[in-house]
DNA sequence: ATGCCTTTGTGAACGCGTGCACAAAGATGG
DNA sequence: CCATCTTTGTGCACGCGTTCACAAAGGCAT
């Protein structure tokens, strides 16, 4: 995922609903939507799952979690879970968002219509280019960071994307959370640190590549057993390369340098 | 997650690295990046461990995987645990990428200065709308949907982005995947089906938002535990006769997939 | 060399998430 | 009302991931 990972240990769990199965609601929510427009009165969890691309097991224990919203023998009732979903993440009432840094992605990100479709609403477009603010960006004037404080606490903003330089997402993050901010989506690829309380998920652009890369090399390395490195192996840590596991992945061992 | 969690169950493991530990490489990746800019020979397992924002146990763990890479009591050479971890992710080597879907998003991940900065190369930026093909964008010139399958045979591309429309992004995922992609990218908001040995991650900014709201809403309901549920809950599933429900309740969510 | 101090590497315990498999629940038909 | 069939809801087992805690390893000073 491209998802954020690390979240809140074990606090205090939320009425039991365990986190894998929070992340998981929304793709639920997506396929019952389409669902609903195809105006399909009920589905099975079989049916529902394979739209979801999860297993149907997995899908009937999260549901477990909400409640018991089904029908055996028949199904779930389509309009019924969205609205129970809906409801369970907070959707039915309006989250304003402000999005900082208004550059290549945070201009993407508020011309994404995406955003609006689930109850979320771009309440301000924050930069701190002079030359951006007054300019409009999807009809919306950019503000100049600034007005930032003024703009949460007006607005009643708890939701915040933070799509600036990695340089400047951490001091950004710290004006969000003190001036009210408790949720924010990273795009910059930094550790942001935030007092307790404040929940933060990252989107990592370069992480995901690069997991895939592994993958990729892996898939190659299975095909062409034999790969020879291109680089040398970098001098080793001065002496101290003790043990290796066994034998490596592919054929490349650093060379042990005599002390 | 923004990442994308169900990937390989046990097909067969890359001999010993666990998919949790691959999707934090490139966290340590960078944290380690920055020190060897500041010209940092060493760091220990807590230093690094704070500036990845991992408990320094797991980090531990996680090197281990890799082999015994560092000096107990000193800590691990800075340069040669870049090396070690570029290698394993297969960052060693020039992975050309292709954007498919040149609207909004894909325009702003291809200005994104931190492709190139990990060995991902764009070899090719395409879309289906003929009035793109030859405008450059991020200085290379979009290229029609027609020459995908060509484009990807003489470049060895094995790595895809969907940044196009969820409508497309099946039909699209299926020309990369017969060009022979076996990596992708997905941006776009459906569960892309994909044969096997195919890797897919996603990246949804509509779920991350989602999650965020569901804690948001908890953190709110904690602050006032006395709170009725403002709208009905709408009907119950009741009897599953044929009931086609119309106007759906009144809590029934906007979503508009946006084409 | 020897002893002390720092830090790694990892065994083991634990908790969470996943998936199987099935009993219970309800619908449907006779 | 009963039989049968479908599908839910969940108990259970298993494997992965996380974390603790500590012995071993190495550097460094004496
Ligand atoms: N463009 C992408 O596709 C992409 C992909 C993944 C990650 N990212 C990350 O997202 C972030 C933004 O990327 P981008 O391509 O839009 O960069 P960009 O340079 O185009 O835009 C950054 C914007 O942030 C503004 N800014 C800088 N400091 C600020 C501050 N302190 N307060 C408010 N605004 C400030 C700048 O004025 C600029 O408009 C970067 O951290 C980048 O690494 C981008
Ligand atoms: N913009 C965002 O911030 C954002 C955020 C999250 C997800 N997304 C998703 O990313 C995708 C793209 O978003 P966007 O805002 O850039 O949309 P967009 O409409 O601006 O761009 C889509 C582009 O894809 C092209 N396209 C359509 N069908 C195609 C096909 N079959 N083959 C090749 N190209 C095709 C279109 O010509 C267009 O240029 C959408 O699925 C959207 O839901 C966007």
């Amino acid at each position: 995922m491209a998802t954020g990972r690390n979240h809140r240990p074990a606090t205090s769990r939320s009425r039991g609903i365990p986190e894998a199965t929070v992340a998981r609601l929304p793709l639920y929510l997506r396929a019952l939507t389409a669902l609903s427009e195809r105006s399909v009165p009920t589905v099975s969890s079989e049916e529902l799952a394979a739209a979801a691309g999860v297993n149907s097991a997995k899908l009937r224990k999260d549901f477990s979690y909400l409640g018991s919203y089904g029908t055996r023998g028949v199904g779930y009732d389509v309009e019924y879970l969205v609205y129970q979903i809906s409801r369970e993440l907070g959707l039915t009432q309006d989250w304003p968002v402000v999005i900082v840094g208004i550059g290549n992605l945070g201009a993407a990100l508020a011309n994404y219509g995406g955003f609006a479709s689930r109850g979320f609403r771009v309440a301000a477009l924050i930069d701190a280019d002079p030359s951006l603010a007054g300019k409009p960006v999807a009809g919306i004037d950019v503000q100049h960071t600034d007005a930032l404080e003024q703009i949460i606490a007006d607005n009643g903003v708890s939701i915040g994307v933070i799509a600036t330089p990695a340089g400047s997402a951490q001091q950004v993050c710290d004006r969000l959370v003190a001036a009210g901010i408790t949720s924010i989506l990273n795009f910059a690829p930094t550790v942001l640190s935030v007092p307790e309380g404040v929940d933060v998920r990252k989107v990592d652009l370069s992480i995901e590549l690069q997991i895939l890369a592994f993958h990729e090399q892996r898939k190659a390395g299975e095909d062409a057993p034999e790969e020879e490195e291109t680089a040398p192996p970098a001098a080793p840590p001065a002496a101290a390369v003790t043990k290796r596991p066994g034998p490596g992945p592919d054929g490349d061992v650093p060379a042990v340098m005599p002390a």
